[in-house]
This record gives structure tokens, sequence and C-alpha cells, in this order.
DNA sequence: TGTCTGCGCGCC
DNA sequence: AAAGGGCGCGCAGACA
């Protein structure tokens, strides 16, 4: 493979060509303007594997040229993993400008102007970095895993760029229909909609509060109490446990005016032009390795207004999402064949109940999820010795991690992406209360925050594996559609427009639907090898061909 | 006027 | 139905 790291002086780029081992092997120089030639020319001649010291100070622009890469290695990205990483050596990575790496942050997606005017990164070496980064890789006793984390991280980050260059097909009169049917019209100088102030008249009236504003949770509060409800919080949950004729409409209330606020018309304004919602994705912003994202709320689109991403006419959409992946990740990374068992069928919660671990499947699903995330309390509670001793080596690794963690250690994925050291709670807790406590009440403080941090590595090694297998999909899938699409640029192909953790969404022309639920499925089976090898685990998909994602699933 | 925190709620 | 983990966002309210 090629390798080719870019790095940017002033107006001006340098392509240092890297031999087999790694040496320099020759450096091209031209003016800034002509990088999308260079980068589009050698893609087409032989593979390359660009080396950039930050995908979303590169690809965008490039991504507007019309130039699509094969494959990269982002330098940030893939620096913050090893100086996380428990199987790096360090002392490897160390030098000079190591701090300025550590801080360096991506940029976010303004206009595609070739390169901001000033830029810490341009006073960064990237060749040497790299240099560091693949000595680091040579010395590691977890090197597979950790190139094939690096190379996933990588994908992602030119996923997340397409994404945005794309965007999701959005139908803003679909939407603005939506809300207009909820809401009413679009209130003029941002008052509230007609919809809010008829439920405001009812729930001023049945609570005798003509001043009451409800979007204020203190004074909401203050209100229900003064009527005598047992409320302790405004909560929608807490709300719906008591009697009063206010409530309804108090909750109703609440669920338009969350409507109103995140996805209403100031929304649609502000993230979907002509016909796309070109979210934001920031690959590896949770320290898990799921994926962050910072504009448009693209994380936590509400179901609500999923009628409105439409497929354009003649294509469609495919969504497809891994049926409990996280559990199936776990047995994996376990290699517990009992669990991987269960996880045979399609329901794997389903394939529980029918081994005879738990007599129902809400059973099965409450002890599964308190196993990952901690819950000690209730029906989960008591789900976890037969747990135990039906899935010895599932449920082993999961508290294996969560006493690490209590013990204030690091603990990894699969693939070997550490933990953080604990922070805030814990740490303060150890540090305010130094040796053994004299009394019992900060030994308790001290407890609760260690085992709130345990929670938080018993749950970080599943949860960071689960997004392992999501950018093994997510990158092989990538590649696929891109082969399936003819020779256009990236919009005229198969292309992926959504993800979510363990879902994503093809924007896909119609005749090529079935081709498209294919990939999906034969990426999922390639994820599925590359963490696991040949461990009999399934990841099964629910694959849906519609029209608008809010006919999925 | 701007910045920060807590609350509540959407997603996985 | 949430619980237990991870997020982002907008508002209200407090404080500079």
């Amino acid at each position: 493979m090629n390798r080719v790291v870019l790095r940017r002086r002033e107006a001006v780029v340098e392509a240092h060509d890297l031999a087999d081992g790694g040496a320099p092997a020759g450096v091209a120089r031209f003016a800034a303007e002509e990088l999308p030639a260079f980068v589009g020319d050698r893609e087409a001649a032989v593979p390359v594997r660009w080396v950039w010291d930050d995908t979303t100070r590169w690809y965008p622009a490039l991504l507007a040229a019309g130039v699509r890469i094969e494959r990269c290695t982002d330098l940030r990205l893939a620096h913050a993993i090893l100086r996380r990483s428990p199987f790096a050596d360090q002392a490897l990575l160390a030098a000079d400008e190591t701090a300025a790496w550590d801080e360096l942050q991506p940029v976010p997606v303004a206009e595609p102007a070739l390169f901001p005017p000033t830029d810490p990164a341009d006073r960064l070496d990237p060749v040497a970095e790299h240099a560091r980064q693949q000595a680091a890789l040579a010395a590691s006793p977890r090197r597979q895993g950790l190139e094939l984390l690096l190379a996933a991280e990588s994908s992602g980050a030119l996923v997340a760029a397409e994404m945005t260059h794309t965007g999701m097909p959005w139908r803003a009169d679909v939407h603005e229909q939506l809300l207009t049917e909820l809401l009413g019209p679009r209130p003029v100088a941002g008052g509230r909609p007609a919809g809010l102030e008829w439920l405001l008249r009812q729930i001023r009236e049945a609570f005798a509060a003509p001043g009451l504003n409800p979007d204020s949770p203190a004074e909401l509060l203050r209100t229900l109490q003064h009527a005598g409800l047992p409320v302790g919080d405004t909560r929608s949950w807490t709300l719906e446990q008591v009697d009063h004729p206010g409530i309804p409409p108090l909750l109703e209330y609440k669920k338009l005016s969350r409507l109103l606020t995140a996805n209403g018309w100031s929304w649609l304004d502000s993230w979907v032009r002509q016909g796309r919602f070109r979210a934001t994705f920031l690959p590896g912003g949770v320290v898990t390795g799921r994926w962050a994202s910072n504009g448009g709320g693209a994380l936590s689109v509400p179901t609500q207004i999923r009628p409105a991403a439409v497929a354009d006419e003649g294509w469609c959409l495919v969504v497809a999402d891994v049926a409990q992946l996280e559990p199936r990740v776990l047995a994996g990374m376990s290699a517990d064949t009992a669990m991987a068992e269960a996880a045979r069928a399609k329901d794997l919660y389903q394939g529980m109940v029918d081994a005879g671990v738990v007599p129902g499947r809400a059973e099965a699903k409450v002890g599964i999820l308190g196993a990952m995330y901690g819950g000690t309390r209730g029906e989960s509670g008591r789900m976890m010795p037969r747990l135990a001793r039906r899935y010895p080596r599932a449920i082993g690794l999961v508290e294996e991690a969560a006493r690490a963690g209590e013990r204030g250690e690091v603990v990894h994925t699969l693939l070997g992406r550490g933990s953080p050291l604990p922070t805030g709670a814990w740490a303060q807790r150890e540090a305010e209360l130094g040796e053994p406590a004299e009394s019992a009440g900060p030994r308790d403080e001290r407890d609760r925050a260690r085992r709130a941090w345990g929670r938080f590595t018993r749950n970080f090694v599943v949860q960071g594996t689960g997004a392992e297998w999501a950018l093994c999909w997510l990158a092989d899938l990538r590649n696929r559609l891109w082969r399936l699409g003819g020779t256009g640029p990236l919009h005229q192909r198969p292309h992926l427009a959504f993800f979510l953790h363990d879902e994503v969404v093809v924007h896909a022309p119609a005749d090529l639907a079935g081709a498209v639920v294919e990939e999906v499925r034969a990426a999922a089976g390639t994820a599925g090898r590359l963490l696991f090898g040949t461990f009999p685990v399934d990841f099964p998909l629910d694959v849906a061909v519609v029209r608008s994602w809010a006919d999925a699933g």
C-alpha cells in the first residue's frame, strides 16, 4: 500500500511519499488549489492510503471538488486512541509536539473553503507523528487489534465527512405540514403557536395559576405542589403517576413544546437546505468510541419527525439496524459459547428463554441490560445469579471490568481502546477523603463514587466494542456501496446518509435496493469476522427498503 | 450582556 | 415503564 502524507505549508501542500518501511521516498510540492486534482489522479492510478493531520481539515474540500478517496489515516483520531491505549508504549509517542496533538480539535464544517487562514495544525509535523504512531504500533502486544481500530476509526472519519457532504434527504414541506398539524401555523415573532396557547389556557385554569409558565421547571413544581400533588420533580414520567385534571394537558404541552424547541421551524431553518439535512458527526467524540454530533441533534432525531426523511424521486432509503448489538458483542468478546448459542436466534432474549435460562423475554431483557449497565435493584438484580451461572464468561467479563473500575484501573475494548482514568466524583472523593475515612458518612460517599465509576467501566467495554463493530460495518459498507454504483460522483451512487450507533440509512437508486440490502448484510458479516474471527456469534439485521425513514421498523 | 449550571427529554 | 451506561440541546435562572 502506498502511503502519502499530506502537509500544508501556507498556500503550498507537500505530499510526502513513504517507502514500504515508512522512510521518506520523495516530496511533491504544489499550490493548495491543485490538491483535488493531485489526489484524484493518484487515487485513480494506484491504491493509496492518504495520511493527514485531521480529516475535517482536508476531506470536505476534496468532496466539494468531486474527489472521493478510498482510505486514509487520521492522525488526530489515531493519536487520541494510542495515547489512551494500555497497549501503546507512551514513550514511543513522546515528542515536543505531543501536547499539541493532544489538544488538536476538529474544525466545524463551514463552507468548504480550502483551509482556514491560521490553524494550529499547521505547526504540527504529520510525517514525524505518523512515524511515532507506526513505531508504537510495531511495538504493541496488540498490534493487530490496534491497527484494525485505527483503520476503522479513520474510515469512520471519511464516512462522517461524506454524510455531511451528501446529507440526509429531508422534505421541509412534509416537516412543516407535520408541525402545522400538531402546533398550528408558524407564529410570527417567536411566540407560542396556537396549539400550545390552547393547552396553556387549560393548564392555567386547572391549576388556578393564571400566570403560570410551564416551561419553567421551578415555577411549575411550586404550582403543582401548591395544588397538593405529591411530586418532587416535573418529569413526564412522574406526572403520569398522579391524577389531576391539569395533568393531561400539561403532558401534551410538554410533548409539543419539546417538538417546537428541538425540531420546530427554527431547526428547519438552521439545518435543512436544498432538500438535505446536513448533520455534523464527530467520530470518536465519545470516550467509548461512539460518535458524537455537534449540531442539529443528529443522534437524537425523534421518531416524530422521521416522516420528513424521504428518498428522492426514483430513489429509496435502505434502513438497517442490528438487533441487540451489545449483548452479542459481549458474547463474542468473552467467547461465551452459551450466550452465543442464545444469540443464534434472531431474538437473543427469546433464545435465552428457549434455553431455559429465564422464564420470559422481559426478564431476559432487564437481566442483560442490568449486567451491561450495572443495575442491581429490582428485577435485573434478581436475574443476575442465574445469568452468572449460565453465562459465566460473559458476566465474568463485565463484572471484572466493574471491579477494575472500582479500583481506579483502566479497562479496554476488544481492539484496545482504553478507558479514561477516573475523573469527577471518583477522583474528587479520593482526594478529599484521603486514606480510610474515620466516619461512616464520607466512606459511603466514596463507595458510591467508586461504584458509579465501576458502572462506567463495566459499560465502557461493551459499548466501546459495540462501537468498534459498528465502525467495521460502516467501513466495509462504504466501500461496497461505492463499488455498486457505476462511475458517477458520490451523490449519484448509493451512499450512506445517516448513522446512529447501530443503525444505518443508505440513500440509493430504487433499482439497486436489492443489491444494497445484500451489501448491508455482507458488511455485517465482515464486521463480525474482523472482530471475532471464527467464533460463532451472529449479528442479524433488520433491514427495510422504504420511501420514508418513518416506514422502517 | 454574556457565561454557567440544572433540569428535562430526545436518541442509542 | 424505568432501572443501570453513553450523549446533545434548549430553556430558565443565577451570577458576573
